[in-house]
DNA sequence: TGATAATTGTTGCAAAAACTACAAAATATA
DNA sequence: TATATTTTGTAGTTTTTGCAACAATTATCA
């Protein structure tokens, strides 16, 4: 048990961890690439935490798209409790990517008040919280980013936040650019063709996976 | 002083409340409607609550086109630091829609562990989470919606979130066709142009607001 | 290393959406 | 209640987007 790695047990020893152990249920699952984590039923009050690996939460709507609602990385949380509600036509899953190990907890315990009430776990909850504000984070810049209405205007807003988060005006995109379509959820092509325009307009250079923004009063 | 009926202090009295006051610093603030609450800019490490009326966070981008990123009532929490990060090119502030009270809190003293660590501030750190836990759920679902590529799309799965809402197949949209079109990033002519079409093809019934759900399988 | 798979770059075309504009209806307000 | 303001309904036009298809390049893996 290395769960001191893990940034939800920061603060805590590995005794303490042994000790939480008890109140929190914790269980421990590997998966293969590809293979389902888990699915988000009504129901389901799973709460996870991915040790290692990566995931995709994907839907998959009644027209057979699918769509890749969040990426999950080590430390990332997960679970239908704090994310989507499936729906009888929309069908959202974890999915891990490559092999993925993910520890799961006791959404009770964590987000009530546990009878024994350990110090440890007030720093627990205080991990969970910064957890939590890490996501709402993530979300609402998605939100901003998505509701762009046009490629152009989407794409220069995940540019900005690109900026705003390395803090330069040259950076390398960090996925493929299919992978970044989905993110921003458009069509591939019609996305290459923009940054292309963009490209050959002179507000930013492209060479590859590294772009440079040229003028700043776009971004 | 009646912050018992502010779904944050839940489960703790009024006399604990004003002992929490000193650790957290809290601030009543008073606005008309339209009035500027306050901006997002890096550097404002301000927490709110909403304790009566209703605003909007605002994104203006260097089009001068604004965008409603999120709607606050009654009990919502808001702050640059749980949400956007606003650009050279983006601004977002939050403005009053109608009169408005807001109690502002210490960020530090509701995210970090309090000196003092009194039994009280345990609870209304529960207490926080949980508000955190609705707004990534309000998040995901905004995401999960957006998402979709066409109004069509975006329209049906704004319907699936309200049936499941609702748990009803008839319900009324609860803001206006100019609002929703803004919600979900789309023209609004466009939006009614869809609405029109889907009623059309039978699969909605569309008597003002009030919309029934005929065909289950597009929902 | 050679074969296989995935990603990138590009295009034409059809579909969808944004924009503009305006009249009718509903709401708010004085 | 009369007037002003906002919302709704609708249509034409232009722009943007999605889709399909295919070649070229790059990455993966046996």
């Amino acid at each position: 048990m290395k769960y001191t790695q893990c940034s939800l047990f920061k603060g805590i020893n590995e005794n303490q961890i042994k000790q939480l152990n008890n109140c929190l249920k914790m269980r421990e699952e590997k998966y293969e690439a590809l293979e389902e984590i888990c699915s988000y039923n009504n129901s389901s009050q799973v709460v996870g935490v991915i040790l290692s690996g990566k995931a995709y939460v994907k839907k998959l709507d009644k027209n057979g798209n699918y769509t890749i609602l969040e990426t999950l990385y080590k430390d990332s949380i997960f679970g239908a409790v704090l994310s989507y509600t499936e729906t009888e036509s929309n069908f959202i899953s974890v999915f891990a990517v490559e092999p993925t190990v993910v520890l799961f907890l006791d959404y009770d315990c964590v987000f009530k008040r546990c009878q024994k009430a350990c110090d440890y776990h007030s720093t627990l909850v205080l991990n969970f919280m910064s957890k939590l504000l890490d996501r709402t984070k993530i979300l609402s810049q998605r939100v901003e980013i998505l509701s762009s209405k046009t490629i152009k205007d989407k794409f220069l807003s995940y540019l900005s936040l690109m900026v705003n988060r390395t803090q330069k005006h040259t950076f390398t995109i960090p996925m493929s650019y299919t992978t970044l379509a989905e993110y921003l959820s458009v069509d591939r092509s019609a996305l290459m063709r923009e940054i292309k325009k963009l490209s050959d307009s002179g507000i930013i250079k492209v060479n590859k996976k590294e772009i440079t923004i040229l003028s700043k009063e776009y971004i």
